[in-house]
DNA sequence: TTGACATTCAAACGAACGTTTGATACAAAC
DNA sequence: GTTTGTATCAAACGTTCGTTTGAATGTCAA
């Protein structure tokens, strides 16, 4: 058996192991044993491969995460050109579509947004790379599309709290799936997904349906 | 010195450290050495008084979470009863104020943020208490305020969703204060929190300043 | 065939974990 | 004064943790 192959496969097996573990039960509850015996391996090879438990978890995040991220990204790219003429309504669809119906598989897409919410909620080392590298500019190519093609004039700060109200919403209906469904009584298959890309896209842009505004 | 006041001190001194610390860092990641150190009593004063560590976790959401959850749903439900005529944007600013400028402290707010946020993403038997006693009430009674002010019919499932997205963004805003401050540049202090309230308030019911529908 | 290198493996390391134990201190009840 | 029940304490329990070790195995170049 050819070296490379058989030195990546155990690699790579840890790695799509262990990321599934992380994004179920976190980095403190997932033990090396855990992660060893579900990809079929030793328990020295985690150490052998990635020095320790912790780099193992950064390296989840450049290899696994950051490429997944690209290709919402690239999914959010696609929609938005292939329209003829762009709009904020259409800007915003395209960014629900990317994240709730997107390129991802159900799983896939409940990882990503479990990973990426344990960054938010009590960040590691792993946020740094995630804010520089993602972030950042997913949040400002979107915010310049927006701004592109939105006819009054949004000073750069409401552009970047309206951003994060979308994104909210998006991570919220992807990672608090187990309460949404416990007390929508509806399952995440692929019409409650379209659903709820209805829902971001609407709420986003029509508000409650109320014109008048001031309390 | 009587009885009861030294059990007590005790006991509630573990419940207050306990709280803290599940917060800041998770179930797991903290040990029952490191609460009762902080607390400052003998490491088996957590077994003597709550049996075993998810007991203690436990009492935290039911002595201390439940509480400040009805402090918070009283403060909504005074905000929007000191108003003369109810108005869709009013009941929407009372929520977004109570959870962001309410009753509590800028920690108290951000504990309660971080122990609700860690029961949605991996819910342990906690969240069965949260999602009965807390949560499912708190929304009913929301949206059934929502819905005797507004004038167009709207059902109970998009009530449910709208819901969400508001809360999405009031739960977003609290518990990723770490990934909004590091974007935006600017910390959680009263202007801010003002200016998210407004952020909130604004965006729920006006969207993105777009009036025409439809992708 | 030999030597160098990469990978896997069983076994063990010390440290930290949750929990239990039995002694001690102390206030109230008899 | 003795008994009873509650609270605290130091110490130890057995288990699991991340990590290390050194031998075994396999692969390729010389």
């Amino acid at each position: 058996m050819p070296r490379e192959s058989r030195e990546e496969l155990t690699k790579e097996r840890i790695l799509d192991t262990a990321e599934v573990l992380f994004a179920q039960k976190g980095y403190r509850a997932v033990s090396v044993r855990e992660i060893t015996s579900a990809a079929r391996c030793n328990l020295a090879a985690v150490n052998y491969h990635f020095g320790k438990k912790e780099n193992l978890y950064l390296e989840v995040f450049r290899s696994r995460w950051v490429p997944r991220a690209t290709r919402i990204r690239e999914s959010f790219r696609k929609a938005a050109a292939g329209q003829d003429s762009l709009s904020p309504p259409k800007v915003v669809r395209a960014l629900a579509q990317a994240f709730v119906e997107g390129p991802l598989s159900d799983e896939e897409r409940l990882r990503h947004s479990q990973l990426m919410t344990r960054e938010m909620t009590q960040p590691t080392r792993a946020f740094e790379l995630v804010a520089q590298e993602v972030i950042q500019p997913f949040f400002k190519e979107f915010a310049d599309k927006l701004r592109s093609v939105q006819t009054d004039e949004v000073g750069q700060e409401q552009m970047l709290l309206n951003t994060f109200s979308i994104f909210s919403m998006v991570l919220y209906f992807n990672f608090a799936r187990v309460a949404v469904s416990r007390l929508t009584g509806r399952e995440y298959n692929t019409a409650f997904r379209a659903r709820l890309v209805e829902q971001i896209t609407q709420f986003s842009l029509q508000g409650l349906g109320v014109s008048e505004m001031e309390a």
